[in-house]
DNA sequence: CCTACCAACCAAAGCGCTTTGATGTTACGC
DNA sequence: GCGTAACATCAAAGCGCTTTGGTTGGTAGG
């Protein structure tokens, strides 16, 4: 059914039953009603790219996933965001288009994007420093927003991003009361923005209380249960091992707690770990204590906003860019208690 | 650029530099080159929407992916689908339209997609026994393929589906074959298709060796670090605890092995497991010897193939339906080992 | 030399919508 | 009773493509 036929049946003009069904004010009441029964009787839906075309817009939204060739690796933390982003556009009536890319051809798909006119806007993902797609977005004239921010770029954009210099600086801060000196911290790739400032919240802390950080109790890799536990293995087998660490995700911290219970220690009292915990729905961290202490933020709420944000972007083309930064919550559970005594 | 701009350009046709860019024999090479060239110099890309609105295509798939309300969970394995569903998308030019919803909806969903031609054809995620989505769309008429099964429906329908029954089997028979006899099931929900069909092939393959099944020994639930830990605990306290303990993911796994190791057990040893492995490519499963022995298949090659599939029957609507079972290979890690003599 | 045919190109219709610019109709104020 | 404004509706153009059904000019065949 379309609308040349349902207006066809109707007996009117194309030009009410569109506007019928729009909600224009020149149309009578007993005329909508009728139109909008007929619709409804027939499950009519304007075609999208219809409407689309005519009206000049796309009604989706692009998510650019790149995912490099070489560990093929898919952020555990984008199916959850994708959750909260969907729901935002099914609200909206926009839809979501995913691209999955290796990251070669990125510039070519953006590009590629604004001249065949598929999508209204786009959201970057994993951002790193300095990132070029900011850049580039910008210079197409593509709105967009970014899941996280970019150190080095200067150039304004709209982000939502969790505090990550203030969450590692407060989990760390946290384990300082508790008398913890040596404090490790597993983290992802130094090249990530979000890890980036989480080390730094960590350095901050460690020298506001006069502490030097050890290069040994560093380590920055990809944010797997294998990596979380080879590293806190290779710490504990340190001379003068950590008595707590910091990891930069739920999955990570699996792979220290084993790490850990292998050596026949107990977490939370020879070893304390503190952990992010992004929420994932899949990954829960334990009930009414949780297992972890963990520095907590939804990044499932993370794509509602930052969907909600982009959005309100595209609605209003003049607008300036938006911010906005997540506080995280810190969670205390079992995994941490005072430093051992020696 | 459009069309209009770049023949005007050209000083051709529309029609002439519609066919030279879209490869029609009746446009001398010459002017196909200088066509292409000035296409490419300018960027040029046909509007999918308008492309779309003439051709009849929207060159799209959705995927549907239902979130009950209640637990709120996205399928981890889920990620990774798409993103072998989205390799061959992207080859043969099409986009994937993800929608995620509440399982209330999810008919309308699937009306409204096919009322307002926004896609070709659609993914089915997750099926469930007697799974109505299939009847709905084929009574619909959108073009579809499942990953995994349906036992129950009885109409055809395209499918790509790992052989659930067989690794299970097989599975189960490996420990048999080291001496176990009591054998723990900690499974998916049992409403899941596939869940049901490795739970067929555990049974039959104790009945096989003339062992009774023991409800205490079979748990179904959320596929969670959590109920890994849980079932596990649960299973290990009873008078007669198993030697041995499948898992239906590498994510229940880690929680069958927290739950040992807290009792001072080892795995491999005192009690072995087998974990079926999505290959998830932010879980991997150890290195050049497996941590956990497993029953493995690339959840993302099943992706790239179930894109394939699909796309084959929208390019030829009078196709049969096709399907495709995958087969696990056992791959022997560290986590199983002989019964232990008493 | 004429006809027939082919290669190369074009104008215009159509895909399903929105929107502009008219048109006819009624109601109202004077 | 007339002009005007408000109301309800419509025909047609336009969004950017593809495709149908031509129209050319050149070439081969008789």
């Amino acid at each position: 059914m379309n609308l040349k036929q349902l207006s066809s049946e109707l007996g009117l003009s194309q030009t009410t039953v569109s506007r019928a069904l729009n909600g224009y004010p020149e149309v009578s009441e007993a005329t909508r009603n009728r139109v909008q029964q007929a619709a409804d009787r027939h499950q009519y839906r304007p075609s999208t790219r219809a409407k689309g075309l005519a009206i000049g817009k796309a009604f989706a939204i692009g998510h650019v996933i790149p995912m490099s060739a070489k560990h093929e690796t898919m952020n555990p933390v984008f199916g959850d965001f994708i959750a909260g982003a969907g729901e935002t556009y099914a609200r909206n009536g926009y839809e979501m288009i995913l691209s999955i890319i290796d990251d070669q051809s990125e510039d070519q798909i953006y590009r590629g994007m604004k001249a065949r006119r598929s999508v209204d806007g786009v959201v970057v993902h994993s951002p790193v420093i300095d990132d070029f797609r900011i850049g580039l977005l910008n210079e197409i004239g593509l709105p967009f927003a970014v899941h996280g921010r970019a150190s080095g770029v200067t150039a304004p954009y709209s982000w939502v991003d969790v505090n990550n210099r203030q969450a590692f600086h407060r989990a760390t801060d946290f384990l300082f009361d508790l008398g913890h000196r040596r404090i490790g911290l597993i983290n992802g790739l130094e090249m990530m923005d979000f890890a980036h400032r989480r080390r730094v919240g960590y350095m901050d802390t460690l020298m506001a209380h006069g502490v030097d950080a050890d290069s040994a109790l560093l380590r920055s890799g990809e944010m797997s249960e294998e990596f979380g536990y080879q590293s806190t293995r290779d710490m504990l087998d340190l001379e003068n091992p950590p008595t707590a660490v910091l990891t930069s995700s739920l999955i990570m911290a699996l792979g220290t707690r084993r790490a850990i219970e292998e050596r026949g220690l107990t977490m939370g009292r020879d070893v304390s770990v503190i952990t992010h915990d992004d929420e994932l729905s899949y990954l829960r961290n334990g009930g009414e204590v949780p297992i972890f202490t963990a520095t907590r933020s939804s990044v499932r709420d993370a794509g509602r906003r930052l969907a909600e944000m982009l959005l309100s972007n595209i609605a209003d083309p003049f607008s300036q860019p938006k911010t906005e930064l997540l506080e995280v919550e810190l969670m205390v559970g079992r995994s941490t208690g005072p430093a051992p005594k020696f």
